[in-house]
Formats: C-alpha cells, sequence, structure tokens
DNA sequence: AGAGGTTACGGGCAGCGTAAGGATC
DNA sequence: GATCCTTACGCTGCCCGTAACCTCT
C-alpha cells in the first residue's frame, strides 16, 4: 500500500527533477529514491515519471499524482498541527533574515515561537536578501524574511512589513543650510547595504538622475554601516527604525531632505514543496509580530530633525 | 513520522473499541497495535484512548484525530482511484447478496466489475438480508446488496432497485373464480421467504389482519420456494422479476388479486469504516446496473394473468 | 480468575547502502 | 566519456510474534 515516504519522495523527485538530487535531500541513496518510485508506480500500475531526458519529467498522471500527494502531505501537516501537542513538535528551522529584521522585531518572534513550540530550534542565518532568496530555492533554508516580491514559482510568499529608507549622518556632519539636497550629501560619502541589494540599485540610479556620482562605501553589515556612520565617515541610507536599537541615545539624525526613497518592503518566503510544515507556522507568527511592530512604529513615528 | 498504517490502526481500534479486535482484522497481533498506538501517541504527545475502562474509548483529541485519518485514507484511496490503473487493483471484495438480486441483475454487476476492474475478485455470499446486515456490521462483508433501509449508523446505504411482491402459482392450482381474494389463497399453503425476513412478516400481518392464518412454508433459498410451487404444493409469494431466470416459461402465472403487497426495496450498504475503498466503488457500479435493470423491466412490464 | 493491555526479548524480512551495469547525450 | 537511472547483493535495523507480566472487573 502507498506510504507517505514513497509520496514524499515522489514530490522531491518531482520539484527537483532528479532522482540523485532528491535522495541528496532526503538524506539517502539514489537507489533508494528508485525502489520507492519503481514500488509506487508499479502499485498504481502506471509510469509516473519519464525518465529517458536529461531532465526527469512527470507525466500527465504523475502531474495528477503530484497533487493529491502534495494535498495529503499538507493534510498530515494540518492534523498533526491541529491534534498534536505543540510541545511534541521537535525539529529545526533554517531561517534566513535581513539584518534590519535582526534589529526591530525579531527578538520579539523569536520569544514567540520558543513560546508557542517550545521544543523548536530556530536557526537562524542572517544575510542580505539576493544571498537568502537564492538559498531559499536550493532549499538550504526553510523559511527566509528578505526584501520582496520575489516572483519566482518555487516559493510562497506573504508580506511582512515595510522600513521607511532615509539618510542618518552624526551631527559633525555639518551641512551649509536647513534643507539639504543631493548637492550637498554627494559631497560625503554614502554608507549603505551591499552592491547586489534593491537600496545600493535605488540610490545610485538616483544620484545618477541627477547627474551625480558619489563615492558609495557598500556593507554587508547594517551594524557596520551604523557604526561607519556614527565615526562621521560619510552619511548612511539606512531604515531609521533599526536606529533605536542600533545607536541609541540619538547619536544620529534624520536628514531633512525632499528626497523620496523608495521603503524597503520585507515578505516571508518559504519554499512550495511542502518541505518543513512548520516553517509556515513560523510565517504566520512573524507576520503577526511584524504587523504589531509596524503599529507600533507608526503610531509613534521619530521626528525629523 | 505519522504513517498511515498507524492511522489505520487507530481508526480500527477506535472504532471496534478494542485492541485486541482490532489487531485480529488488520490480521496482526495486540501487541503490535499497542506499540502502534503508543508511538502514535508518543509522536503527537498526546493520549489519544482511554484504556482504563472495559471498553477502549478514543479522548477529545482522539475523536478529532478520527476525524483527520479517516478523511486521509478516504483521500488516498480517492488518489489512487483518480491517478492508478484499474488493472492494478488488486484484492477481494466480500459482497453479500440477497438471492432475487442473484437471479435478477447479479450476473450483469459481475461482468461490469470484470471489465473495470480486472484483477478485483469478487467473493459472493447469498443469504437472507437479515443476517446480512449482521454480517456487515460484524464487518465480515465488505458490501452487501439487501432489504433496506438499514438505519444503522455503523453502514453507508444507497438505494438500488425495488422489487413488487406478487402471488404466484403453478396453473395445476385452480380457483372458484376470476377475482382471487385472501380466502381463496388461505386454502393453500404459502410459500415464501424465513421467517424473520420483512416479506414473511409483512404476509402474516396480512392476513392476520382479515383473521386468518395460512399454512406457511418459509425458504431460505427462493429458487426453492419456486422449485416448490412448480410443484403445486402451494402458492409462492416473490418478486416475479426473478421468474424470467428462474421458471422459464411462463410454467407460473401471477394471481389476479386486488391484494397490495409491499415492494422489496434494495440498498447496497458497506461500513462506514475505510474498510476496503473498493468496495465503495463496486457499490457505484450496482447502483448504475439495477436502475438500468429496473428501466427494463418498468419499461416492458410483464402482464398478469 | 479471566479478559485485555503492556513490557521483554528473539527472529525474519523489508529496505538500505555499496558496487556494478546499462542507457542517453 | 560523463552523467544519471537501474539492477544485484549482502547486511542492518525495525517491526513483528511469542511469552511473561500487570491491571481491572
Amino acid at each position: 500500500m502507498i506510504d507517505f515516504k514513497a509520496l514524499e519522495t515522489f514530490i522531491w523527485v518531482a520539484n527537483l527533477k532528479s532522482f540523485r538530487r532528491a535522495a541528496d535531500r532526503l538524506n539517502t541513496t539514489q537507489p533508494a529514491v528508485s525502489m520507492r518510485i519503481a514500488q509506487l508506480e508499479q502499485v498504481l500500475g502506471i509510469r509516473l515519471l519519464e525518465r529517458d531526458k536529461r531532465l526527469v519529467a512527470a507525466t500527465p498522471k504523475g502531474q495528477e499524482l503530484l497533487i493529491h500527494a502534495e494535498r495529503l502531505i499538507r493534510m498530515r501537516a494540518d492534523m498533526m498541527e491541529s491534534v498534536g501537542d505543540r510541545a511534541a513538535i521537535r525539529g529545526i528551522v533554517r531561517l534566513g533574515v535581513s539584518e534590519s529584521i535582526v534589529h526591530t522585531w525579531l527578538p520579539a518572534l523569536i520569544e514567540r515561537v520558543n513560546a508557542a513550540y517550545p521544543n523548536l530550534e530556530l536557526e537562524i542565518e542572517v544575510d542580505i536578501s539576493p544571498n537568502l532568496h537564492e538559498r531559499l530555492l536550493a532549499r538550504d533554508l526553510n523559511l527566509a524574511f528578505l526584501v520582496g516580491p520575489t516572483n519566482n514559482p518555487n516559493v510562497y510568499s506573504r508580506p511582512l512589513c515595510s522600513f521607511g529608507v532615509e539618510f542618518v549622518a552624526s551631527s559633525r556632519i555639518r551641512f551649509p543650510r536647513k534643507a539639504i539636497d543631493l548637492n550637498d550629501i554627494v559631497k560625503w560619502p554614502i554608507i549603505t547595504f551591499s552592491r547586489n541589494t534593491q537600496p545600493y540599485i535605488n540610490l545610485r540610479d538616483l544620484f545618477a538622475r541627477s547627474g551625480l556620482r558619489p563615492t558609495m562605501h557598500a556593507s554587508a553589515s547594517l551594524a557596520t554601516a551604523v557604526r561607519m556612520a556614527l565615526d562621521g565617515i560619510g552619511i548612511a541610507v539606512i531604515p531609521p527604525v533599526i536606529l533605536k536599537n542600533v545607536a541609541p541615545g540619538g547619536k544620529l539624525r534624520r536628514l531633512a531632505t525632499q528626497v523620496d526613497l523608495p521603503p524597503l518592503n520585507f515578505v516571508a518566503s518559504w519554499p512550495t514543496t511542502p518541505d518543513n510544515p512548520v516553517a509556515r507556522r513560523v510565517a504566520d507568527i512573524a507576520i503577526d509580530v511584524a504587523q504589531k511592530a509596524m503599529r507600533s512604529t507608526t503610531r509613534a513615528p521619530m521626528r525629523k530633525q
């Protein structure tokens, strides 16, 4: 009779289009995967996968099975979630997060998750969004909080929060007049996120449109960027919400510019495969935590200089 | 991780309210059942079954799991049905049938089932409806075609066909006048179904209401009842639709009485537990076959004498 | 004391991993 | 010839069955 193991194996093979990669993912050997698929095909009396080509592809019947199989796996997860004791949920969720989130509501999330699932381990990886996205697609992460949207069919995404981005600088850096524009700013180095991130690209385009080319300092670490700004090395372009935690005491001030920088829209993303069912639950908690955090910062907005 | 075997075991224990009986049903030993339940409880971190009392009972969480488990089992069956090759469906359906059905559309059903599921074996048991009902409840049968309705929560029932019941007799038996009433009939022995069947009870009540007490001959075999009628032993009370097959050539004639005998309403019944999923499919075919058979006999009704 | 569930322990077999074989580009 | 799936084979570990034990009526 068909069991869940066979269905899971089939789902992985169909999604990864490879017996070998599925075997790696399932921590078993490739012949074992062959056997499970062969048995599944035998029980059903039909061919599920086309192996002639370079890439394995599901037959029409295989695609139909895939829908059923994924639903069954999902329903099993729902069942365990609804009748099982949450303390009995053990395991590891590999969670990738953008640094902005580390400095805002990540601690609150960790607390909430630990309360809801006392025996669930969160393995947190801090990295920039493009890297997180890549590792998500490689199924190296079960869940990630990154700058979206990620229009990829292999991951689900749900909005989390939106952080405005602004110019901030140490009070050591002085400007000739109150109203600061790009021409004033460009005299100083701009410190921001890594080269291949969305804010970096946005910024460079912004200056380019005015015919300006500032010196750009890119830091993979947001905290380091803030440190550099504090030391008066340049003007940082970051979400000010992090300052409360990263540079408390108002040592950095937000510049009163008319420049509109696009905000960072964060999403929770997880693979479409029913990989780690708990990831979905952590995402739900994160959405709640993030929106609560948004509301509290919106209610008492920081004043510009 | 939870697998189908554990869920099936749990379903049987919960329904039969006994580890031992579930073990018998699943063709395994009682300790094996204990182990599977214990493991299921451990994975979920909750108690599913209350064993203190004489009868095992599901806890509230257990009842919740039961709903999920039965749905999962049903969905697996649906999946196999919709994507699997029907020729790959092997197994045995133990089918109990009333004799009336044997003599009407059972051969057509067998043909249809064999065509749809070439490797499915039908194990047919002919018996009277009360016995079939009992064996259904004991899960000794996967499916039965019997006189309904069976208002029991442990079996599903679907209507199949309705057979009128009439007085039939050999031409050797002669009556004083054309219009025959109960007083004419009661002079002869009445030959019909077994004592505890619905037609037998109906008949006795019918005569009793007129203050009559005929000699009753009860036969567990409908064919034997017909044989007795052919031999002029008495007047048979049977569904005339069977005569075409059992006594061809019009040797028995239907008596022109004004007496209204209630018809036999046949239903297909199968246990509510997701026991043998194919039973449901056979029932579907039976409903179709029975209704086609009904239509063809209705279109060309037999003439009364 | 007997029926029924749990625990202990030894054995059998399904399924795994290693290694060799074939097919396709 | 490199890559990837299949087949062959020996082995391990899980699960089962037997039997003793415990608990409740």
